[in-house]
DNA sequence: TCTGGGGTCCTAGGACCC
DNA sequence: TCTGGGGTCCTAGGACCC
């Protein structure tokens, strides 16, 4: 016998918005914004914000002058605090069910299976009251037989006041109800192009696609879509994934704080984003076998010159080792750079990533790499002990004019030592 | 002056193989 | 003149996610 399928997704409110205020009680009822890095759109509102009209995804420059009028508060994004709050969450749900799945820095399932039926909305009530008191953070829990339809439940549940945070979908009577208000752009995995063609076909919210022919959507959107028909039917076509397995493509990218113009300037920049990748590889155990390397002008400049390239480079032997692959990003510049433009943003992608204790070593290379081993051991410990950057290497430049603007940016509160919050 | 960053999965089409 | 069918692998592009 098959056991019953049953998920709960527990979402942070707000997420990086309530980080900012778990350390800062005086803007409890404040709008609080956290902007992406350079500064540069909004990517997340405090309640009160989202109550003030303030656009998600706006550019900040455009609204600036108006939110200081409002008297809006905001932050630079401070992801240092916004993984170690998460991290406290995540280990709080691994209380309540080995069966985690942590879906991305905010959000995560779990199954349910394995509890009594009767007592799935106690258990998310109990989740959220939890993670309040432990973290500050406040949390809204949707459950349901598909993690599709946990999704929906979360959604109303945040939107709710009845809900009060926790919706028990599961085998509930208002799933109709639920799905019937659910937009096709609010539904997982349904986005703008595809809700567009959708009500082109007459389906116009979650109830109608639940209700779908399966062979036309099958045949017209793929297999995709149709286990989202299905999900929203109470058939569990998704499972938990538990333990993620490592990234296929690591990338590090980032647009200037200002304009790049010179090609020391860019080598320095690839560099630094060279170096982020090669740790992101050692921290999976993994070495690329390729890499990429792109650089191009600010597309929203139409009076400017555009120019933009990308370069492959495929290593001889996979490696994580940050000397080489600076080299390898460095050289890649050399050969595309151009000059005369003004350069908005670079990015580095690692790609056919494999396990490092599976990489074919070249016979007479062996001593060398080890040694390079050794040394990106010691500088990952020096910098994971004493903060990033503590050590690097002299190509990434000393202090760049390039690096990202993070002019609001709060403390690190919770993972530096001098940045710990001070009580009188 | 100022417009994020890092991923995943699926599909279609081409190259190549027997 | 005739010119199959099936499989794999790779890549680019599209769509989506947070």
């Amino acid at each position: 016998m098959s056991k019953i399928s049953a998920f709960a997704l527990i979402d942070c409110n707000s997420f990086y918005a309530s980080c900012e205020k778990v350390f800062r009680p005086d803007l409890k009822a404040c709008p609080v914004l956290v902007l992406s890095n350079n500064d540069g759109c909004i990517i997340a509102r405090s309640a009160e914000a989202k109550a003030l009209g303030v656009e998600m995804g706006a550019p900040y420059f455009k609204v600036r002058d108006e939110l200081n009028r409002m008297g809006v508060r905001v932050f630079s994004s401070n992801y240092e605090l916004y993984g170690d709050m998460s991290a406290r969450v995540m280990n709080i749900l691994h209380q309540f069910s080995p069966d985690v799945e942590v879906y991305s820095i905010d959000e995560a399932f779990i199954g349910l299976s394995g509890f009594p039926e009767r007592e799935f909305g106690a258990i998310g009530s109990e989740i959220k009251r939890r993670i309040y008191r432990w973290t500050g953070l406040p949390v809204s829990v949707g459950i349901a037989e598909t993690k599709t339809l946990a999704k929906i439940a979360n959604r109303i549940a945040k939107k709710s006041p009845k809900a009060n945070g926790v919706l028990d979908l599961f085998r509930s009577k208002f799933r109709e109800k639920a799905l019937e208000s659910t937009n096709l752009v609010d539904i997982w995995g349904v986005g703008r192009r595809l809700s567009k063609r959708l009500r082109c076909m007459g389906i116009h919210n979650a109830l109608d696609l639940s209700r779908a022919d399966e062979n036309i959507i099958r045949k017209e959107f793929g297999v995709t879509l149709l286990r989202t028909l299905l999900e929203l039917g109470g058939e569990s076509c998704i499972p938990l994934d538990m333990m993620p397995s490592p990234k296929q493509g690591i990338c590090s990218s980032r647009s200037f704080g200002k304009p790049v113009e010179s090609i020391r300037e860019m080598k320095e920049a690839v560099a630094t984003y060279a170096t982020l990748v090669a740790e992101k590889l050692r921290a999976q155990s993994s070495c690329a076998t390729a890499m990429d390397i792109y650089i191009t002008t600010n597309r929203f400049r139409e009076d400017e010159p555009q120019y933009s390239a990308h370069l492959t480079m495929t290593f001889p032997v996979a490696t994580a080792n940050t000397s080489e692959i600076i080299g390898y990003a460095v050289d890649a510049v050399g050969r595309i750079f151009r000059e005369g433009y003004r350069y908005k943003k670079a990015a580095v992608i690692a790609m056919g990533i494999v396990p490092a204790d599976s990489v074919q070593l070249n016979l007479f290379d062996t001593a060398r790499r080890e040694r390079g081993e050794a040394l990106n051991a010691v500088i990952d410990g020096l910098n994971n002990r004493f903060g990033r950057d503590a050590l690097k290497s002299a190509s990434t430049g000393i202090s760049p004019e390039w690096q990202m603007r993070r002019d609001m940016k709060s403390p690190a509160y919770t993972t530096r030592w001098d940045e710990l919050p001070v009580v009188y």
